[in-house]
DNA sequence: TATATAAAATGACTAATAGTCACTAAATAT
DNA sequence: ATATTTAGTGACTATTAGTCATTTTATATA
């Protein structure tokens, strides 16, 4: 049946202009400056029509976290070496964050703000993403995975851990930037060179002796 | 003049009550679900009081923060020992810290909860609690500045980024232990573990080789 | 084509809640 | 005893997330 079929376009059509919509608000204003009323008029749309698409405010929200792990995941699979150690496409995936970081502050500003308590009022569909294979998560524990088999990652702490911290590690210094600026400026701390020194640092840390 | 005293006194009483109000509900009921208007009542005071002692609802949430800052010092300094190693020291404060977050889960919740971007909505007058000495963050540069004289910690990164960087490695470890437990659980990492293998992995990237 | 049914969209309405302010009450000074 | 200053009150405003009875539009049916 054609008409089901162009509608379910149209819907999914629907449904990223309200993204936009949302996404282009966000990053100019401000995720807490703005309301679902300033949304709705941006994407000359009434409110109600907002919570046909999405569950509430959260789930819109995570919508456009979602996209923004889609960029994070395709800057990470285009630098991505297959024939690489496991070691050195750590290295690269780490760049690919802190690129990411750099190119798309919006999204990653709003990927740090969205509250990790929050993930009950989340659609059950979108609502995991970040644990599906091929997520930039998942996609770390795979690469930590290679480097412990071909030698070049340490292999006495499991995958899993040793990518939750190396995430955690690198998350926590591009918050740091992205958020708490005024607080390095006070410190002189330079942005560009901690970035550097925590790499060293933790990947060091990670990496076989 | 005595008067003037005592009425300085208890009005300082008065504000620490309002603070044990925000600070038991904070805690019982979680930071996002509780009102003004209920934090009025648990002190028995009308809403109006509360805004004579306080800027706003951010600025109370501040106090909270600013009393776990204080708790957090007390225990970094009962550990502290004059006489070890900067690197010893950076060991004991590290822990202080993981101790803080556990004896203390409410404060260390509600510190990482405050949002960095709010900043200005705190009073002037207890705004930069953080940067001054005596602080928990101060005292760290403190130590990692000892440990850099006496020779146990690298010198090639100043004391300042050195101090953020492994300031911000545990505290990511330990607001996602905190903040993020269900995603441990999935993947089935232990949450004591990944404490001692981050702290393996960051202290040893900045202690001398 | 005209009519019935289903799907999509609307926006006025409710509920919650942060913050304000004109007023009242209490404490202190004269 | 009265005036003045300080502390406290709570009804009110403004904002905004989310709902739902109603309307509009699109599709199916006769």
């Amino acid at each position: 049946m054609g008409i089901q079929e162009r509608k379910d376009r149209e819907k999914l059509q629907r449904r990223n202009d309200i993204i936009d919509s949302a996404e282009q608000l966000f990053f100019k204003h401000g995720l807490g400056n703005v309301s679902m009323d300033h949304i709705a008029q941006e994407a000359e749309l009434s409110k109600g029509t907002l919570y046909l698409y999405f569950k509430g405010r959260e789930d819109l929200h995570y919508a456009v976290v979602n996209r923004g792990l889609d960029l994070l995941n395709e800057i990470i699979q285009r630098n991505h070496v297959r024939e690489a150690s496991g070691a050195d496409n750590l290295l690269q995936l780490g760049r690919s964050y802190i690129d990411f970081s750099r190119e798309h502050p919006g999204h990653f500003q709003s990927m740090m703000l969205f509250d990790a308590s929050s993930f009950e009022k989340v659609d059950k569909e979108q609502s995991l993403k970040i644990l599906e294979p091929g997520s930039p998560l998942m996609f770390l524990i795979e690469i930590v995975k290679t480097g412990q088999e071909d030698g070049s990652v340490r292999n006495d702490i499991s995958p899993e851990k040793l990518a939750m911290i190396l995430w955690s590690h690198l998350s926590s210094i591009l918050e740091l930037i992205t958020l708490r600026g005024p607080l390095l400026n006070y410190l002189e701390v330079d942005k560009g060179s901690i970035i550097d020194a925590q790499f060293e640092i933790s990947l060091n840390g990670v990496l076989s002796k």
